[in-house]
DNA sequence: TTCAACCCGACAATCGATTGCAACATATTT
DNA sequence: AAATATGTTGCAATCGATTGTCGGGTTGAA
């Protein structure tokens, strides 16, 4: 009995075939004409000595690669972690996403030290097309890139203008209801917790500021730009209470991580929430439920933010263009205000 | 002004410098000798031209892609979703380990339909390595696999004479930890809620049949197999309580999810716990602190798991043999017990 | 029998970068 | 000035699969 040997490459397999590279090639893809006997031939051979064509060697002459990167800038916030709840729940819808269409999913974290790290990443031809997550204060960067590039598709804001396609929820709006919900809850110093360094939170400090206005301007809010990363936003908050003497009755924090640091420092300051402090949170991440207290939050739909990217970048892969999404945010009333 | 015109080949740009691709390559790359004046020059000139090598095509010359797979084989559980908060969160930390080592990260799920899954992915060459996460019912496939391929980490369950290099916990143990705490916390009539077809459920119920068996046969546990995804989970779980007349006073869930599942479900048909029925969860996920109430879990140190199936994976591709890691798991008490 | 039509499979170019080897130029030594 | 040493660069093969083109063979019709 011999034992079927491997055979690693493509012209080793036509050799005991006893036909051409190309002839196997064609065989095996179904394209191209080959008679139905050497076909069913070689793919017998292929099955026996278990071949499987190099992925790498098709990729490069076919000038596709099967791959969709999920690439995601730590701008203002270069010590954010991948194992971030936020980024963890949008990344596993994008993966649901991709897989199901067939895609690879390359997972990349960068740096942004040169002003050129998403041209250099887009030339490189690892992927197909790129979805970035946050533009953080990146926004040019990709601006500039979609102009040459048509597979880009980013989370985040819109803003008048921007000539890449992103998908995102209207933070400006957001942020306005959040700053309602806690006027309407009686609260008349509020603190906003989360940096503006980005564009997204820029959006909803903005959204904040305006819809304070409208009530009257000692309703300003005071800002503090919190870590995004719940390691350092649990210090910063810390901090705060320890040595500021600055109590707000409520708290608009730019994201559920931030929000939820807030809770446990506020709970070892035995400051009640939402007694005597509110907090609102914003993603409406799954986790959001399962605090203690449950958290107020603006949702943004993830799930369905994920399945349009993905369907987006899909077209635009196809050679589509694709307009921007703006899905609109929605309060969620829980125990924490 | 001439504007610096893309550059898409090495050899446009070699022809550009006036030499040839060789020794741009060589320029570029710092190996082999080129003299330090024309380095800088062809330097200056990439850079001017925007030039990026080809990712593709060096990997297919240099066999190696910088790259790392991390695969996902819904063996028993084909509906279960990457959304997943057990795999998130052992993905998120695996990406972190493994970007900061300079990998890129792609992730894969698979649906084992034919028995070679596995091989045909390492043979694809699309990485250097290879991370199974959850062995599930596939350990044999693991086992063939790794007899030929060298780079292949796996998370999961170890079983005597396994031959595979894996990493994760002491199933058998937490399972007896979980036991032994329900008992001890006075149980009676104590359940199992997951399905042993995955191996390391198998193993975590058998912990517990031995923890129960040395308290005398009436403690043997009820077994019921239900699944691992969230979604699934709820309606099973729904069904039994509406269905059955079971009402145990323990229940050792096979994870933390399904703890959190029959915690919801509980709720809902107003059984109190831990009052009426305690539960004990697994893995300890971040989640498990955060819902009410907080839960009692088998932690797995998922962070450090990660971190050593990098360091393992790391040494594989470099040619070094590593051993099987068995990490001892830890009861947490809170408040679900 | 002859010519056209048609199908199959071989041949070779191609994707883009890397690298061993050979050839050449310059610097050093005798 | 000749010979050796040292250092640069060019040349061409290579990684492995895909694909356009062309020649040889078979079939059918006139």
């Amino acid at each position: 009995m011999t034992k079927p040997k491997q055979v690693k490459n493509i012209a080793e397999l036509a050799d005991i075939a006893g036909v051409t590279a190309g002839t196997v090639s064609r065989a095996l893809s179904g394209k191209g004409f080959v008679s139905e006997k050497t076909r069913e031939r070689i793919r017998a051979l292929a099955q026996k000595h278990r071949f499987r064509p190099n992925t790498l060697a098709r990729n490069l002459r076919t000038q596709r690669t099967g791959a969709v990167t999920v690439l995601i800038p730590l701008g203002h916030e270069q010590a954010q972690h991948l194992s971030d709840p936020f980024f963890m729940t949008i990344i596993g819808h994008l993966a649901d996403g991709l897989t199901e269409r067939g895609y690879e999913l390359i997972l990349s974290k960068i740096i942004p030290n040169s002003d050129d790290w998403l041209e250099a990443y887009i030339e490189s031809g690892r992927a197909d097309g790129v979805i970035v997550i946050g533009q953080s204060d990146q926004a040019e960067i990709l601006d500039r890139a979609a102009k040459n590039y048509l597979p880009l598709v980013a989370w985040g804001g819109y803003y008048p203008g921007q000539s890449h396609c992103s998908v995102g929820s209207d933070n400006f709006l957001g942020g306005a209801l959040a700053a309602n919900h806690l006027v309407e809850q009686g609260c008349k110093k509020i603190a906003f917790f989360g940096d503006p360094v980005a564009l997204e939170i820029r959006q909803r400090l903005e959204g904040c500021q305006d819809a304070l206005a409208k009530h009257g301007a000692k309703y300003e809010p005071r800002i503090f730009p919190i870590h995004l990363d719940a390691e350092l936003s649990d210090e910063d908050i810390s901090n705060l209470l320890d040595t500021d003497g600055f109590r707000p009755d409520g708290i608009v924090a730019a994201s559920d991580v931030i929000a939820m640091s807030a809770v446990a420092a506020l709970a070892e300051h035995d400051i009640d929430v939402p007694g005597d402090v509110k907090i609102i949170g914003y993603d409406d991440l799954p986790i959001a439920t399962q605090t203690s207290p449950r958290l107020t939050t603006i949702r943004q739909d993830l799930k369905d933010g994920a399945r349009q990217m993905v369907e987006c970048l899909v077209k635009r892969i196809a050679g589509e263009e694709t307009a921007s999404i703006v899905m609109k945010p929605e309060l969620i009333v829980r125990r924490s205000t």
